[in-house]
RNA sequence: GCGCCUGUAGCUCAGGGGAUAGAGCGUUGGGUUGCGGACCCAAAGGCCGCAGGUUCGAAUCCUGCCAGGCGUACCA
């Protein structure tokens, strides 16, 4: 056999059925140390390829909160291209501003009717007040329906709320509302169906109906019943003192709110039609108000470590993905159906089953929708920037809208189209459910930042009050940061993110300070040793590791297998394998260094050890930085 | 209806057809005359959703079912 000339192998023997192969471990050991510590940060890395690849995440929306779903992307994101250009791409970052649509429009009409001349003092809040006056926006124009929501959720889930029914409507009665209303409104909740608010007559029939809603809450949680768990019946969702609490915010708009709501919604639309008219007054302030979210976003992208090569504007391509649009239709691929101009994407290929569907690329009014933008969004990205590879990092529910964009672009005859590839991956929830503007649950970044740093800044206190207060402050931002970074990455794409703010403060276990410790023990040794990649790499040539211990062998298979891991991550767009692999090294060489005395063991295994022991740093740090995660010398 | 995804320890998750299915958290019990205890060791805890099939061999591949989530024409 060809392996036994090979000086790195020792001997090969069949073993039940598996071939084993011993390695000379010297050889072994030397010839991956000095490639490590030759090659330093790139040690890792592919060889180059010819291929350009642009990656599209982190698109926040500009009057928006970014949250902590937001972070998965951004976080994943940089990890995706971080891995891409490590296999040996080249590799362009994208990102892409929401800065028009819906969102913005009910974000200044509600900024201009209720809080102009409100505005944060101080730079740095405006960003994130914006956001809270869009979730403001919302909760307004969407009052009556999560009032209606309510209700059906309490007569779904709440036999005691639908069995007192009839004590409420003897009560509204007697107040003489409309009888009709409340028989409707009887009979739906009785059945637990939806209510339709175009089928309520009298207007004030639900603010009427509203106290007497609070007060059976109120009775049930005063004199709460055992839950009995019945075949067939969901489980509440909510507890009892979260139904009270969800009752009085909205009973604490309801007597404006509910009559207001219907004319709110008009007036939003009229303020689109502002927008679509490019009125300069609602143009200026719709830039003034975009900058102050862009200011944001650039201070979160500059903590996080992500940077991009290009920004895309949804503002900026809007005006061609029209113009796109107006072609589809005069070439016959698009059509207008119901007023709707849309894309019968499956009847164009001839395909029976529904798998495309039908894509609308235009608003019936004329105005852009998202798909408009990304017809024109595509095609730049490929022409140009002239890349050979686009990927969209975006949450997973858009797939169909992509796989239909694309498709559209072939029916186009746009070839490239083919080489457009959304990357999907799963939401984060919290342990209370998804995260929801409406259900006031959402985990804004800044909140989460602070309070990971501030648990970061304790531990440190304890455990090192020694540092300096610049390191102090350097190393609680490297950890914080590194922490809610690995949470994001350390679960595979198509998997959910649980984000539990608890679990998230504990920086114990799988997580990465874990790695980061390892990092920084392995420099401690060395700095004890006074060595460094540069005093061993001379030394290495021919030293003599001796009998290479279990531990040392699988410390050297691990940092050995990082190229491979890489190329593995890149072909699948899979942080998570490097992610799982800057675990398991760190732990190897925990096994490492609980078993093998560095300092303290005799020349030359002391040399061999401390040369292991710089190889491992450097693997981890490498590592650490392809997830976009700091890696500091002390902690 | 159709499509996509998920189902592995009490919880959160790894697991590239191959050896006795692994981590972390939690629980119980241990560990510092030692290079930093953000650590380590040990114990307990599993019909890998169910049923077929392919294979010498299946948590892994195929088919069917069950359960949950998401998407499915003017939100982004």
């Amino acid at each position: 056999m060809a392996a036994t000339e090979n000086p790195l192998f020792g001997s090969v023997e069949a073993v039940n059925g598996y071939v084993n192969i011993a390695f000379d471990s010297n050889a072994v050991a030397s010839a991956l140390i000095g490639e490590v510590l030759e090659r330093g940060a790139s040690y890792g890395q592919g060889t180059p390829i010819t291929e350009t690849v642009m990656v599209e995440h982190s698109q926040p929306n500009t009057h928006k909160a970014f949250h902590v779903g937001h972070l998965r992307n951004s976080v994943l994101g940089v990890a995706i291209s971080n891995v891409l250009r490590a296999a040996g791409y080249d590799v362009q970052d994208a990102n892409y501003i929401g800065d028009i649509g819906l969102h913005v429009v009910k974000c200044l009409w509600c900024y201009e009717r209720f809080h102009r001349g409100e505005e944060p003092a101080s730079p740095e809040a405006r960003g994130r007040w914006l956001g809270e006056v869009y979730a403001e926006s919302d909760a307004r124009l969407n009052f009556r329906k999560d009032v209606l929501d309510f209700l059906q959720l309490l007569a779904g889930e709440d036999p005691q709320f639908v069995a007192t029914i009839d004590r409420m409507l003897k009560y509204l009665w007697r107040k003489n509302a409309d009888g009709e209303d409340i028989a409707y409104l009887l009979g739906r909740i009785i059945h637990a169906q939806p209510i339709k608010d175009e089928l309520l007559r009298q207007d004030d029939v639900i603010p009427l109906f509203w106290p007497i809603v609070g007060d059976q809450l109120r009775a049930e949680m005063e004199a709460p019943k055992p839950y009995v768990p019945v075949e067939g019946e969901p489980e509440p969702t909510m507890t009892p003192e979260e139904r009270l609490a969800r009752w009085e915010s909205l009973a604490e708009h309801m007597d404006e709110w509910w009559t207001a709501s219907p004319g709110w919604r008009e007036e939003v639309r009229e303020t689109f039609a502002r927008w679509e008219a490019q009125e300069p007054a609602f143009v200026a302030l719709w830039e003034t108000t975009r900058d102050w979210s862009m200011a944001d976003f650039r201070r979160i992208f500059a903590e996080l470590g992500a940077t991009f090569d290009v920004w895309f504007f949804e503002s900026e391509v809007e005006d061609e993905g029209k113009r796109m649009a107006h072609d589809l239709l005069e070439r016959g691929i698009a059509e207008i159906s119901d007023g709707l101009p849309v894309v019968k994407i499956d009847e164009k290929l001839g395909l029976t089953e529904p798998t495309y569907r039908t894509m609308p690329i235009l608003r019936s009014d004329g105005s852009s929708l998202y798909s408009t933008k990304d017809l024109a969004l595509t095609r730049r990205k490929f022409e140009e920037y002239g890349v050979d590879r686009a990927i969209w990092v975006v949450d997973v529910r858009q797939s169909l809208y992509f796989q239909q964009v694309f498709k559209i672009l072939e029916l186009w005859g746009f070839e490239q189209a083919r080489q457009a590839y959304h990357l999907g991956y799963e939401m984060v929830v919290l342990p209370e459910g998804v995260i929801s503007s409406r259900k006031g649950n959402v985990p804004v970044y800044d909140d989460v930042r602070d309070a990971v740093l501030a648990r970061a800044r304790q531990i440190i206190e304890e455990k090192n009050p020694d540092l300096s207060p610049e390191r102090k402050a350097q190393v609680a931002w490297e950890v914080a940061l590194g922490s809610l970074k690995y949470a994001m990455l350390a679960r595979d794409n198509n998997k959910v993110v649980l984000f539990d703010l608890d679990e998230a403060l504990s920086f114990d276990g799988h997580a990465a300070p874990y790695i980061q410790y390892a990092h920084a023990r392995a420099c401690r040794i060395l700095e004890h040793a006074s060595e460094t990649e540069e005093t061993l790499l001379p030394r290495l040539d021919g030293l003599d590791f001796g009998t290479l211990q279990p531990e040392e062998l699988g410390l050297l298979q691990g940092i050995a297998s990082l190229p491979d891991e890489i190329q593995r991550a890149a072909a699948e767009y899979r942080p998570l394998l490097i992610a799982s692999y800057v675990y398991d090294l760190a732990k190897r060489f925990n096994d490492f260094y609980h078993a093998c005395p560095v300092l303290t063991s005799p020349e030359p295994t002391r040399t061999g050890r401390l040369a292991l022991t710089a190889a491992t740093r450097r693997t981890l740090a490498n590592g650490l930085a392809l997830l976009g995660i700091a890696a500091p010398a002390e902690m």
